[in-house]
RNA sequence: GCGCCCGUGGUGAAAUGGAUAUCACAACAGUCUUCGGAACUGUUUUUGCAGGUUCGAGUCCUGCCGGGCGCACCA
């Protein structure tokens, strides 16, 4: 209907020489206002020597001279708005179609045939995965499936730092944490218990910045890793680094992610230290005090070390490598996507400066998407404020709270185990993928525990009772409408906001997908689960004496769909009790 | 010091240059022996300051105030 508007409106723009490429319609806020509103009018008046009212009734004149068939009315409003107004039967309409296409109700195909490459999560082997992981993870899962859902082929990539010095930090670490014996203790362990110690071991290594003598040393344990030139540590290497990436794939798991790609710095660091080198002879970088750095100053950004003096390849370096490796891997990647922590947005633009001189058709389709931090208000949480946060903490705290509530509800233990996780993580992404991307996110605990209103768990519960209604439906035998033909439906007279949101939901994708911005569909869900609840709270639905049941359960139905598939794109999982 | 980002009810957030700034929590007042109350219906309280651009500014521009991050061998 929305299309059928706007191609009408665009006939009647031409007549006004406007183009009809810059139009658009919005959904008023105020439903008083219609249900599509343009702002055209105010837009072109003064070009075309108008009042925006005069401009608007002559074009809303012209519009009705061949209206629309679902359009009830065309009306004038506040300074100069055209307003719409769409036929109730449309909507219901609308609604019984949405039942009968099924699942893929918002999926578009507008883009398929495209591959897009998205890299998130990116740990670090021998470090904790963090909170920070978490976020990044969340946020990166939830743009490649509104990806997905316009028809494009995702590459889900995840780079991890395999080597560095925060390696050679924990290897030197576990060596003086000496040893056989505990080595041996811990090879016995769980891999999770493993790799709590290896979070130890990089902790304890790190603290001794400031002590050149060890320095020294961390730096040659670091050459040597490069080098794979000394046995004793390479064994420790390969076991910390399986220890790792073993436990880094049950997190993924367990957050609902499948990588198709794994990189890692230890395959490109070479190849990136190869690249400054022959760009250092061609003048994109420049040896000061011993390093190969990148002069930013000469386009506006700061220098950075790309070969310390060390003769070893920063971060930096390894990048180059990486991005151009990404699209010889897959050559038709129409864009590559890469979400990282603002912290390193200064960086990552010298990174794209230095990549636009080298490979500019790379630069030009690398995209940077950076997000803020979680952060705590109150609970348990905040009192380890100074220290990292590991994902999994804050998970089984989370859980913990939601099996108290739980307890009670007679759910089989292992039932209760896999619900609880379920809500947890929901509760946990909700409240990363509620708010825009880039700042940073407060959490907190108490009010994630409570469930209430603009949470995870309350799209979820609204979810899992509409399924109920449909289960109940069915045992009265309230006839499916999906087998029935159009013309033997009852439809309603009135529609309420419930129908009217749920028709909505492939243009919020849609935009969400356009801004990389997943909290419109976040936002949009909280909004349908309230028009559902409340719809709910008004109407029975599972009445089979009613003759309205039927198209109930239809919409009932539909929102079920539009639930499941919007809260798919924030990687949420629907629970079939809780 | 320089650069980037951010200041929205008591709290946490949303808003494509559009209409009376939206939502939730909290507070207060109600509904209801329900199709699963983790619900529903109300009330109260907001765009840091000063200019500017625009028919129209939370949104764009300038300055100020306040906060975060980053500025050479970590990632």
């Amino acid at each position: 209907m929305k299309n059928e508007i706007l191609s009408h409106l665009g006939r009647v723009a031409a007549t006004f020489e406007i183009p009809a490429n810059s139009l658009k319609l919005d959904y008023p806020e105020n439903p008083e206002h219609g249900d599509f509103s343009s702002n055209l009018a105010m837009a072109h008046a003064k070009k075309l020597g108008m009042s925006p009212k005069e401009l608007a009734e002559k074009i809303i004149a012209e519009f009705t001279k061949d209206i629309p068939a679902s359009v009830e009315s065309v009306s004038i409003a506040g300074p100069g708005f055209i307003n719409f107004k769409i036929k109730n039967k449309v909507f219901a309409e609308e609604i019984i179609s949405i039942v009968k296409s099924g699942a893929e109700y918002g999926w578009s195909t507008g883009e398929s045939g495209k591959k897009i490459m998205v890299e998130y999560t990116d740990p670090n082997p021998f470090k904790i995965f963090h909170i920070g992981h978490l976020m990044a993870n969340s946020i990166g899962e939830s743009l490649s499936r509104l990806i997905q859902a316009e028809g494009v082929e995702v590459v889900r990539a995840c780079y991890q730092g395999d080597v560095g010095l925060h390696v050679a930090k924990t290897i030197w670490a576990m060596r003086k944490e000496k040893g056989e014996e505990r080595m041996k203790e811990i090879t016995d362990a769980s891999v999770t218990e493993k790799v709590k110690w290896l979070g130890e071991m990089y902790v304890y290594g790190s603290q001794f910045d400031a002590d050149k003598e060890l320095q020294k040393e961390i730096q040659s344990i670091n050459k040597k890793i490069f080098e794979k030139s000394d046995p004793e540590i390479n064994a420790l290497y390969e076991k910390g680094r399986a220890w790792s990436l073993e436990y880094f794939d049950l997190i993924y798991k367990r957050l609902g992610t499948k990588f198709d790609k794994f990189f890692f710095e230890s395959e490109v660091a070479g190849r990136g230290t190869k690249i400054v080198k022959e760009f250092l002879g061609k003048g994109v970088f420049s040896e000061s005090e011993g390093a190969v750095v990148f002069k930013g100053e000469d386009h506006g950004l700061h220098t950075r070390v790309f070969i310390t003096s060390h003769g070893l390849p920063t971060y930096e370096a390894k990048e180059l490598a990486l991005n151009t490796e990404k699209f010889e891997l897959y050559p038709d990647l129409s864009q590559s996507i890469i979400v990282t922590a603002n912290e390193i947005n200064d960086y990552f633009q010298v990174l794209l400066k230095t990549l636009s001189l080298i490979n500019p058709n790379v630069a030009e389709k690398t995209t940077h998407i950076s997000h803020g931090i979680l952060r705590f208000t109150s609970g348990k949480m905040s009192s380890r404020k100074g220290n990292v946060i590991s994902a999994e903490s804050l998970l089984s705290d989370i859980r913990e709270m939601v099996q108290e509530k739980i307890i009670n509800r007679g759910f089989a233990p292992e039932e209760a185990e896999e619900i609880s996780d379920i809500i947890a993580i929901g509760a946990i992404k909700y409240t990363i993928l509620r708010q825009a991307i880039g700042g940073d996110v407060i959490f907190d605990s108490a009010a994630s525990v409570s469930f209430e209103g603009d949470s995870g768990p309350y799209l979820q519960y609204s979810t899992v009772r509409a399924n109920s209604v449909l289960e109940k439906a069915a045992q009265q035998g309230i006839e499916e409408i999906k087998s029935k033909k159009q013309d033997e439906i009852i439809l309603p007279e009135q529609v309420s906001l419930l129908e009217k949101l749920i028709t909505r939901f492939p243009d919020i994708l849609e935009r969400s997908r356009k801004e990389y911005a997943p909290q419109h569909v976040a936002n949009y869900l909280i909004n349908l689960a309230g028009a559902f609840n409340s719809y709910y709270a008004n109407n029975t639905i599972a009445d089979k004496n009613e003759p309205l049941a039927p198209y109930r359960v239809a919409l009932t139905r539909a929102f079920v769909t539009t639930m499941t598939n919007g809260l798919w794109v924030l990687g949420i999982k629907v629970p079939k009790k809780m």
